[in-house]
DNA sequence: TTTGTTTATCGCCAATAGACGATTAGATTA
DNA sequence: TAATCTAATCGTCTATTGGCGATAAACAAA
């Protein structure tokens, strides 16, 4: 797969984190919170996706002119976000959209919901 | 400050993350929510919070025979939450009762939430 | 075809995280 | 005092994270 074809229509799967040489297993809602808020655990992430929340979308660039890093670093933190399925890219040449993926938002949300009571 | 005396009225403070030579500076917010965040990150530490959300309180010990790691890795992860301001200890010599730290519980609830709309 | 724009990937490095067994250290009890 | 119980810390190891500059790749436009 090339890097220029952002998984646009990528859904969310648990995949569980390694961790140890035997897998400790957890269940299923206890690993996908777990990757969740990993995928939030860093400022960068929160401030790309509070700026997502505010512009509905935005490119890349916009991202690399706002926050205080470089381009690959981003771009990085970008393919968490993805991985973790809390943000989805859509190809407009040169440039990349990306927007919330507002499906697993809502599941991240109700998970937190449901966890803090 | 000795190992055995768990920081039972610490409150909780932003220690902003190392993340590069020349410090990379967000939000308070947003930092705040970063280290929550941080802190959930992991199955085990999840499963912690959650077992004392269902029993209130509970010692080290008991955490030791629900989940599938050491002695010495449960602590590390208990030293994590402390950290975060998410639990607390209270003696009990010679166990350590830890509990939900309820005050930082809400501010983490809250930031969670605003950060969900 | 070549050039420009944009963004992902690579390679490198330092720091952190996560696991474990062994040890240490409070506090209680014998 | 000595033995016991509990839990934190230490030392070690491997894997992951997070930063950067440089490079590569996709596509548009000249």
């Amino acid at each position: 797969m090339s890097h220029f074809t952002p998984n646009t229509h990528r859904t969310f799967t648990i995949i569980k984190m390694k961790r140890s040489l035997e897998q400790i297993e957890y269940k299923e809602d206890t690993e996908a919170l777990a990757k969740f808020a990993k995928a939030l655990g860093h400022p960068t992430r929160i401030a790309i996706l509070k700026h997502l929340e505010n512009q509905s979308c935005c490119f890349t660039g916009d991202l690399v002119d706002v926050l205080p890093i470089s381009q690959s670093t981003v771009s990085q933190h970008l393919k968490e976000l993805k991985n973790a399925g809390l943000i989805q890219g859509e190809l407009k040449p040169p440039k990349i959209k990306y927007c919330i993926n507002q499906e697993n938002w809502k599941i991240a949300k109700t998970l937190f919901q449901q966890f803090f009571d």
